[in-house]
RNA sequence: GUCUCCGUCGUCUAGGGGUUAGGACAACGGGUUUUCAUCCCGUCAACAGCAGUUCGAUUCUGCUCGGAGAUGCCA
């Protein structure tokens, strides 16, 4: 039988990394097996809906390369694959399972309930949740109050004894006792909408899903989806929960530990293959050494089997290590089409056409290449290529441990040994050993030569290569800037 | 509170009845170097605890402790 796997996220929100984790897992799980991977988007929550969040899932699938065998879009024998779009199956079900006994309907408001749920707080009562009120309600007595106009919603009769068990790929079987089950969920809302168990169920079983793979957190409600199966005489998928992406602190990523949507971690300019391959590396590992997977590698080689228990914490900066990584591994041209539109941001390359932006960015690339942790480091690396860095103070012009009247006269000596220099093209080397001689001529450190250099051409006491800075300045500019250090050091 | 799950270096993990418990990130130290990086080398660092099974447990079992998640007309 053909592997069928799903991505069903809640556009609520920005695509988050747990979420991301999800999908990925799924969709390597279902390319390395053979299978298809589909997507739907389980846009019951109509508070909570959001436009840009059902974009967002869009662009950033896209933006990673995952592609979707049916879904929204893409289309497929079992559609619609967006929740909304299938009211009406999901109210057929419901009422199926009512008129079969396995669900009912409930009148109960939302107040009755709170005040319930505040009276066993309060009691600290070890019954929790519903109280099955409306239970065994007789068919008359339904009647009645859907004549009075109420809207009712429809819950699941969950057994009151024995216990529910399914089988999990990771974890192995998970029983709970039937009266630990959140007593008669609701399947169907009293908008007509249907809860997160119904559609979920429902869909799973129609669109042949074959491997529910999804985050630890919904462990608990595992029995129960097994009940709603064999209340509608299905058979269960095959389980498989996924250990949770957690923060520093040990608790469920959230926005407190830092970024967390991979639009914020897109914008700063991580690399999509950094992110896939570190995010795929937490709650699962090859073989423990080999670390580096490209996506294709993962859609061979990726295996349910390797799957961890135990939940992993996001560690951002083996995310930063990695970024780096493939950023050094990406030709000059490549990463300079990467960066146009970061300094593009900042209005640096105004003036220029596409080709002359991409032209005089891959110039600089191998300034920054092996600098940059994330994209956006570019701006503050090279600002200075592009934009007078303005008149620089004493203090930046000056090397650690020297004063302004050593570094006035040691600027005024390099500048000349430079320059002429730069101009009759001589080798860096060589420009380099005349520059150093003028150290222990002057009895300060070589630092102390190179640095006003570099802080009156940069307007930075850290910076690119001072040689190939300049020649990005230019030599006129480079040469305009210098001098100008050199007034400010004089005055000192 | 109740239920369920989890527990190897700070972090991600490999391993598995007898190993010097391996790798990577981080941290620290060193080398290269005109700054910052990169790169190279090295150091530090773990089987939560207690019983039991066994000739032998980090590995198997039980308990304890610790952590997390779920307990919604959210997913």
């Amino acid at each position: 039988m053909e592997t069928r796997v799903r991505y069903a996220p809640s556009p609520t929100g920005l695509q988050h990394i747990g979420g991301v984790r999800t999908a990925l897992f799924n969709y390597f799980f279902a390319k390395s097996s053979g299978g298809k991977f589909i997507l739907r988007v389980e846009d019951t929550d109509r508070t909570r809906y959001s436009d840009e969040a059902l974009e967002d899932l869009y662009s950033t699938l896209d933006w990673l390369g995952i592609k979707w065998d049916e879904g929204p879009i893409a289309g497929g024998p079992y559609g619609p694959y967006i929740q909304s779009e299938r009211y009406d199956i999901y109210r057929k079900y419901a009422q199926q399972l009512v008129d079969s006994g396995m669900a009912y309907y409930c009148f109960c408001t939302p107040e009755r309930l709170e005040a319930l749920r505040a009276e066993q707080e309060a009691s600290h009562s070890p019954e929790q949740g519903y109280d099955r009120h409306c239970r065994n309600l007789s068919k008359d007595e339904v009647q009645a109050l859907l004549d009075q106009g109420l809207k009712p919603v429809i819950r699941l009769k969950v057994p009151e004894e024995g216990s529910t068990t399914f089988h999990d790929v990771i974890m192995g079987d998970i029983t709970r006792e039937n009266k630990d089950i959140s007593p008669d969920p609701i399947l169907l809302k009293s908008d007509g909408f249907p809860t997160y168990h119904l559609a979920n169920v429902i869909d799973d079983h129609l669109m042949h899903i074959t491997h529910i793979l999804r985050a630890q957190e919904w462990i608990p409600s595992g029995p129960l989806h097994v009940i709603l199966y064999k209340a509608f005489g299905w058979e269960p998928p095959v389980y498989c929960h996924l250990p949770m992406v957690m923060g520093s602190d040990g608790h469920k990523l959230s926005k407190r530990h830092g970024s967390t949507s991979v639009r914020d971690f897109r914008d700063k300019g991580y690399l999509p293959e950094a992110i896939i391959n570190y995010v795929t590396l937490v709650g699962w590992s090859f073989d423990g050494e080999k670390q580096f997977f490209s996506k294709a590698e993962l859609e061979k080689d990726f295996s349910i089997e390797k799957i961890n228990k135990a939940p992993g914490v996001f560690d951002y900066k083996k995310l930063d290590w990695f970024n780096g990584q493939y950023i050094r591994a990406k030709s000059d041209s490549e990463l300079a089409a990467l960066l146009v539109p970061y300094l593009d941001k900042e209005s640096l390359l105004d003036g220029m056409d596409e080709q002359a932006k991409l032209d005089r960015v891959t110039a600089i690339v191998p300034l920054v290449k092996e600098r940059l942790v994330v994209l956006s480091d570019v701006n503050d690396m090279t600002r200075f290529v592009f934009r007078d860095p303005g008149m620089p103070d004493a203090k930046t012009l000056c090397a650690k441990g020297h004063t302004a009247a050593q570094e006035y006269q040691g600027l005024a000596k390099a500048y000349p040994i430079l320059r002429s220099g730069l101009e009759s093209w001589k080798p860096d080397s060589e420009i380099e050993q005349e520059l150093c001689a003028i150290a222990p001529e002057l009895g300060i450190k070589v630092n102390g030569v190179f640095m006003p250099i570099r802080a009156s051409v940069t307007g930075s006491q850290v910076s690119p290569p001072l040689f190939d800075s300049i020649r990005a300045v230019g030599y006129d500019e480079s040469f305009r800037r210098i001098e100008r250090a050199l007034e400010v050091l004089k005055a000192c």
